[in-house]
DNA sequence: TTATAATGTAAAGTAAACTTTACATGTCAA
DNA sequence: TTGACATGTAAAGTTTACTTTACATTATAA
């Protein structure tokens, strides 16, 4: 799974606590996600889908 | 989190056991994420999407 | 130079997703 | 009535998502 987190956060001249904070998890959650090390729950795909102002499919990139 | 899987199985005539073979879980994870005990992580959201034919906000209502 | 912000990462713990095995129930066809 | 199928649930275990605390690095502003 890929995801165009942060050029999305970037674009919208956030930093990863700026995201963490209106997401409502912590800085490091969206680090680890950002760099790979693990996918979003459903709660949290929404948060951000809202967040970033984006589509499922513009967010994620699924891979099997 | 709400959902409509088991409406949308259904109406595709899967049994849980299908529907689980067609998602690559079991038919117990299936039945639990039916009935609300929890919600299916990203990769296997991207599944039931892809298997039920629907979109993210019609298969999922994301209540705070 | 010093301080501050932003990011990456690590360790240890908790919580949630998912597994296998198992059992109980209802429905329906043979 | 028997047997097969579909569903619900439970217990115990593993894996993944997420937490807090902490430290290191880089860039930039005062």
């Amino acid at each position: 799974m890929k995801n165009n987190i942060q050029q999305l956060r970037k674009a919208m001249h956030l930093s990863q606590e700026d995201l963490a904070a209106k997401t409502d998890v912590s800085r490091q959650t969206i680090n680890s996600i950002e760099t790979g090390k693990f996918d979003p729950s459903l709660p949290l795909v929404f948060k951000l889908l809202k967040t970033l102002d984006v589509s499922l499919e513009e967010l994620f990139i699924f891979e099997e």
